[in-house]
DNA sequence: CGCATGTGGATTTTT
DNA sequence: TCCACATGCG
């Protein structure tokens, strides 16, 4: 039987949670015990074994990227499965998404199918429209949307009253009164909308597979309350050491309250697979809750903790041991620099491009992010939707796209449908009727003449046309893959472009480029790496200074951080960290480790010196971005002259040339000295420019 | 406009 | 904790 096949693969804690069949199960997964291969042959085991229809399955997930990784590897192991039997399975967003469309009566919310997904960015326009129209007095705008999130939290009738005295409620109505007219629903709206009408109408799904369960808001639960009748069975996966997600609504007891209110059954999955049991150990100390992490390997490298002078320092010391770690055999995807702050990258994605080491930066990107891709959708939006005319005037009117007029004459050309006035807005009137047959992405920029609305004077044109082309791409891939006509396909992916369309055009963090990964410690959770750098571990960065409530999570959050590592780990803190409010030393989460775990390395004397030397250079002189770079070379060339001696040239005292002094490089070639003292020498490259080094370790040849 | 007062954000980010 | 910014009064 295929299931068994499956099922011989995993440990007893493992199957255990497979095979249970409790009306309500929760699994406590710590991490790296394989909680998504549990939860995928729980969907195996349910279907061959138990005869369960994947359609009378709703699985649950709080990214895209879980709930593709679950259906691919579905697909992978049973190719038999089509795509639509798996309808049930997706974001709760998406998945709410697909029951607003498809079964749910949104007509009595006074919705119609055809309703579009908005960014919040969107309902905020929105929300200032209204204001400045019903002439509204409210205060604070500059802080509208938590204003709103505040209010429509309000339900009691009698608390309604506005704590600042303005009219706050009353936007919180209209708001509402106005995304039903525009047939628009905001994230949250598409569950909130749908757990009201799933009171009346049940899905009676045969099961619920939820992962990540510990991640999931009020919202969230309530969904999960809705969809479940008595028949259906829930079984959940999560770890409430990750809990890393609080301040969006999470709540540590989310586990606490699913055993409570279905009287589920608890399970655990307590080994570890990932990581050496060193860096478990360490783990241990930041532990809070569960089970006893147990390891699976060997003891494995001690954990290094590094004292760095200041943020720099560590870069260029990084891109060295990077280079090291890559020439030994390691591939560069399998090391990953982790920080507490997003603006902490800078620095070592400055020194790493000098240095020629690959790497990607973990950052969000959605479309709204790209201008001329915001206008695009806007503009298909209309096309599909003509109902829609906010979206219709921001296409008219937009400053850099279109036809550029004032907001006032694009509103009176669009009310009017007055398309003499404008080309652009009869091209996206007739576009329904003339599109139908579309097959290829290039028809459809060639029908809005695109080239002449996105001005080809413009510095941004050829990355614009190149964005616009992308996208197009994309959604000629989506209708294709979804095998309807053109038209229905397009209003599809229009439609919910905010959901899904989000990171569209921005490669994955975890793609198989081989680059190093940056990124945050929070959007390392879920990931694995062989090597991980855990930087800037200085009381006031980790944990983050902040008003000390929120001291348990920074321990859950670097708990989640050390677990990302596989065999080495690496803790590094500054002496001189270049961020106010953050002391220097290292952490008490540093003291928090055991001693015997650790391996001190103490920064040789030599370093010291080119440290402080460098911090007197960077002092005496007016800052600015050339001399970092100047220094960034001289720190590399002083590393490359450590590794090879042979190649060092010392600088020639005394040089015969009166005037002018000729120097060769390694990498820059010939150039002219401009200036010269003890410590200092300024070469002006033929082909690179002014550079700056620190003489003794320039490894200039001097001509 | 200037100044006093009040208010909450800082940091992480998915859908 | 401290700082930035909105508000509102004179």
């Amino acid at each position: 039987m295929h299931y068994e096949k499956e099922l011989k693969r995993l440990n007893e804690y493992q199957k255990e949670a497979v095979l249970d069949e409790s009306d309500a199960c929760i699994v406590n997964a710590n991490v790296g015990s394989g909680k998504t291969t549990v939860l995928i042959s729980k969907i195996i085991y349910l279907h061959y074994a138990k005869d369960i229809s994947y359609k009378d399955m709703i699985v649950l997930t709080f990214t895209n990227k879980a709930a593709n990784e679950i259906k691919e590897r579905l697909i992978a192991s049973d190719d038999s499965i089509q795509l639509e039997e798996l309808e049930g399975f997706g974001t709760f967003h998406s998945v709410a998404l697909h029951l607003l469309k498809s079964i749910l009566p949104v007509e009595k919310m006074e919705y119609t199918k055809d309703f579009v997904v908005i960014e919040p960015e969107e309902e905020l326009d929105i929300a200032m429209r209204i204001i400045q129209e019903e002439k509204l007095k409210i205060k604070y705008k500059n802080r509208l949307i938590k204003r709103l999130e505040q209010a429509t939290s309000i339900e009691k009738e009698e608390e309604k009253i506005s704590r600042y005295d303005d009219d706050i409620f009353k936007l919180v109505q209209l708001l509402k009164e106005e995304k039903i007219k525009q047939n628009k629903m905001t994230f949250s709206d598409i569950l909130k909308n749908a757990n009201i009408l799933l009171e009346d109408y049940k899905i009676e799904p045969k099961w619920i597979i939820i992962d990540e369960v510990q991640d999931s808001d009020k919202l969230q639960l309530d969904f999960i309350d809705k969809l479940k009748s008595m028949n259906t069975k829930l079984f959940a996966v999560g770890d409430p050491n990750q809990v890393i997600y609080s301040w969006r609504g999470s709540s540590l007891n989310v586990v606490y309250t699913l055993k409570h209110r279905y009287n589920a059954r608890e399970l655990s999955l307590p080994i570890n697979y990932r990581s050496s049991s060193s860096i478990l150990e360490a783990a241990r100390c930041f532990q809070q809750n569960g089970d006893n992490l147990i390891g699976a390997r060997e003891t494995g490298n001690k954990i290094v903790v590094k004292n760095q002078y200041n943020p720099f320092n560590e870069a260029c010391y990084l891109a060295d041991k990077i280079k090291e770690i890559h020439n030994a055999g390691v591939p560069y995807k399998e090391i990953a620099i982790f920080y507490r702050l997003q603006n902490q990258s800078q620095v070592f994605e400055d020194v790493f491009l000098k240095n020629e080491i690959p790497f990607e930066v973990s950052m969000k990107k959605t479309i709204r992010d790209i201008p001329v891709l915001n206008w695009v959708i806007k503009l298909l939006r209309f096309c599909v939707n003509p109902n829609d005319f906010s979206s219709a005037i921001y296409v008219l009117s937009n400053k850099d796209y279109g036809d550029r007029m004032t907001e006032k004459a694009a509103r009176k050309i669009v009310k009017e449908q007055n398309i003499i006035k404008s080309e652009l807005l009869e091209k996206m009137y007739n576009f329904f009727n003339e599109c139908s047959n579309i097959t290829k992405s290039d028809e459809i920029y060639t029908y809005f003449e695109f080239d002449k609305y996105i001005r080809p004077t413009a510095a941004t044109y050829k990355e614009d046309k190149e964005s616009i082309c992308t996208l197009l791409d994309i959604i000629m891939e989506y209708v294709k893959e979804k095998q309807m006509p053109f038209l229905n396909g397009l209003r599809n992916f229009i439609n919910s472009s905010a959901l899904y369309g989000v990171n569209i055009l921005h490669k994955d963090i975890s793609s198989d480029e081989d680059s190093v990964k940056l990124m945050t410690l929070h959007a390392s959770k879920g990931l694995e790496f062989s090597y991980v750098f855990i930087t800037g571990v200085n009381y006031g960065l980790i944990p983050l200074h902040t008003r000390d409530m929120e001291e348990e999570e920074e321990q859950r959050l670097f708990f989640v951080g050390i677990t990302r590592a596989k065999d080495y780990l690496e803790l590094s803190y500054y002496t001189n960290p270049d961020y106010q409010r953050v002391a220097s030393g290292e952490s008490r989460y540093i003291y928090m480790i055991p001693q015997k775990l650790i391996q001190n390395d103490k920064v040789k004397n030599e370093s010291v010196n080119l440290q402080e030397l460098k911090k007197q250079i960077q002092e005496a002189k007016t800052q600015g971005k050339k001399e970092e770079i100047a220094v960034v070379e001289a720190v590399n060339n002083k590393e490359e002259a450590e590794v090879d001696k042979s190649a060092e040239i010392p600088v020639v005292e005394g040089a015969n040339q009166a005037s002018i002094k000729k120097v060769r490089h390694k990498k820059y070639g010939t150039g002219k000295v401009l200036k010269e003292d003890d410590m200092m020498i300024e070469v002006e490259f033929e082909n690179y420019g002014v550079k700056e080094f620190i003489k003794a370790f320039s490894e200039l040849e001097f001509l």
